[in-house]
DNA sequence: TTTTTATATTCTCTGTTGAGTATATTCTCG
DNA sequence: CGAGAATATACTCAACAGAGAATATAAAAA
């Protein structure tokens, strides 16, 4: 009931909207990726992410520096329904392929399903790299 | 390919629209169906139907005066996809429901799918009804 | 042929939406 | 604490969407 089948369609009637819906239905992912993977500016990125938020249909946790996004833990039926639905039509779809293969791409090199993988290399939290190389 | 998926929710994004689509997951119908299914002005109806029909979400015929709506008899995959999807999301709903309800109402002494019943009854072509009642 | 019924189209108005720029907030690291 | 990175928010503007009123078209009945 929490949320209704024609705010999903709102939510899902924008490309932008539609695409990170569709990647977020395979895995969660932090707002950088999705600049990369969709290659938009941070601004539309961010304010797409928002409307998905205020209408409940992805949640949020902080991870350091970075917001990783995922749908909601308890999906409601509408949504589930929908997502399922949403990636039976993208399977065919060469732009929704396209996005995925982005995305393993950017995920690469990432352990979890966190977003530990978007660090510039600033010396972070990398096991064993070599400490000296400050920014290049 | 003729339907694209962000075409679908497009057209699934207006609540008047929405509840179109779901009627005529259902069946096909005419347009004064609609107006007393949905209780709307004809031309909020007919400027939506347009809508659907300008992306190719519906098809018409004409029925002597009336017109029949209904989705396409060859059904696009992304089309087809969220129209199970929208049944399954408004089989729960009060809403929708309420709607098919009004619509069993509207057609009922309907013969086939189309839209004899929605004559004033002004002497029209019932089997065998008194023929002297002009107007009221 | 005139009237009536069913439906479509045009115009106008108003509210919303999406994009971009600039700015703010919140972390992390040094 | 101060710098820089990641993300969010505020503001502005142009485009679009949806509603309603009036009008047009087309078929059917009289």
């Amino acid at each position: 009931m929490a949320v209704k089948l024609l705010t999903v369609y709102k939510c899902l009637c924008d490309e932008t909207r539609l695409r990170i819906l569709h990647l977020l239905s395979h895995r969660p992912l932090c707002v950088c990726h999705f600049q990369k993977i969709l290659n938009a500016p941070q601004v539309k990125i961010s304010k797409h992410l928002a409307y998905l938020r205020e209408h409940a249909l992805v949640e949020t946790t902080r991870e350091g520096a970075w917001i990783v996004y995922s749908l909601p833990s308890k999906l409601p039926p509408e949504l589930k329904t929908n997502m399922q639905c949403l990636q039976d039509c993208c399977r065919e779809s060469a732009i929704y392929r396209a996005d995925l293969i982005r995305m393993e791409k950017a995920l690469a090199g990432c352990g979890g399903p966190l977003a530990a993988c978007c660090a510039k290399p600033r010396v972070k939290a990398a096991s064993s790299q070599q400490p000296k190389t400050a920014k290049s």
